[in-house]
DNA sequence: CAGTGGTCTAGACCACGTG
DNA sequence: ACGTGGTCTAGACCACTGC
């Protein structure tokens, strides 16, 4: 909404906690109704840019509460590399892969599984395999790699839930990730499933702690 | 919102996948404008207990979808203990608290600490050491732990960032964890400001990876 | 073509904080 | 007394879906 953007170019050289105009004042300004300003910067309270006091006004935040979730995605200017490690269309796979995409015969249904490694500045950052059942794909994105694995695609039309598990490092993967065998680390699961409940990811990603920090605004 | 609770019950005893009545019909029975329903639905949608299809119409979800994060918030109907370790007013702190506190002179701060212990189905869930400035609380609340440890109290007019760190249980928790000394667990890191950016609760959360589930719907 | 959700308008009243 | 955000109303037009 052009509102918005408006609004964010004006306070965008504010100082945190400086209060913004009034919802009237921005809607005879701007001229648009108080209903759509309101909707407007109730979007940016709700990533954190600005904050109300009830009856009081309304103010920017200090960026430093600025909402996020390096959980699920990557924070912005940072420098990623993606290494493709295996990548195969399968028949069969593991029985956990299986339950979780409910997959009851799995001579029916065809798996692609992709493993890919993260640098983040050049270093190893997270060991990612995903599980992907084949018919929910577009053919034409069967080999484009970074929209198909990119999972902030799914979440306008999808539901994800993730786990996180402590664990020590796979053998396997305690070289790529440069840590030594002993290493604690977070593996995180997690399932796509449509709006009508039906799985079609599967993933698990093994992070690095010292490249990658697990946080999130609340 | 009444209307809100009122399509809750209507739709209670739906299937998954089931289409709800559309906006305009909703607003004319429920006697209200078509805005205030537009609200009440998507507030049920932000829970995930509805979903829209984009010029179709609003749908009931399966159960599983409704949004959860049980990495803050305990899941509800699970039968929770609290112990008390530790509580008391101490004036020192070690320097990563009065770093993520934000405090210079530590000498005229006063800081209450309180570490517990939590049981689920009396089984060991964790531990949680918390740090508070005290002048940020009400002194008649000094003494009542559970609302002032409950974060939820806190969500309301504060952001609450929390950090995900995984390691080896520490020694002194391991027997109270009922673990192994080698044991992976995930430790969470959080601080509690104002939305002014004024930090003024530190906590830290060594979880039992065998009895709590960290997850959340995204 | 009728019905859906998505967006917007131009008003209105309320409770409460501040001067 | 005035200004604030919070809530609500009764309309309206749009782009698209499904029949």
């Amino acid at each position: 909404m052009q509102i918005k953007e408006k609004i964010q170019e004006e306070i965008q050289n504010e100082e945190a906690n400086a209060p913004i105009e009034s919802e009237r004042i921005l809607s005879e300004r701007l001229g648009a109704s108080r209903m759509t300003v309101r909707k407007a910067i109730e979007e940016l309270v709700e990533e954190g840019v600005l904050y109300r006091e009830d009856k009081k006004g309304t103010f920017v935040s200090d960026r430093s509460l600025w909402k996020k979730n390096t959980t699920f995605i990557n924070s912005e200017d940072t420098d990623l590399e993606y290494r493709l490690i295996n990548f195969d269309i399968k028949i069969s796979a593991d029985k956990e892969v299986l339950e979780q995409l409910n997959i009851k015969d799995s001579d029916s249904v065809s798996i692609i599984r992709i493993v890919r490694k993260i640098l983040e500045n050049k270093k190893p950052q997270s060991v990612e395999e995903f599980y992907i059942i084949r018919s929910f794909i577009d053919d034409k994105d069967t080999n484009k790699f970074n929209k198909l694995l990119d999972l902030n695609n799914y979440l306008k039309d999808n539901i994800i839930t993730q786990k996180f598990v402590p664990m020590i490092v796979p053998t396997k993967y305690a070289a790529m990730l440069n840590l030594s065998l002993d290493a604690p680390i977070i593996k995180i699961e997690g399932v796509v499933k449509t709006k009508s409940a039906e799985p079609f990811i599967y993933y698990k990603i093994y992070n690095n702690p010292e490249q990658k920090n697990l946080e999130m605004t609340l």
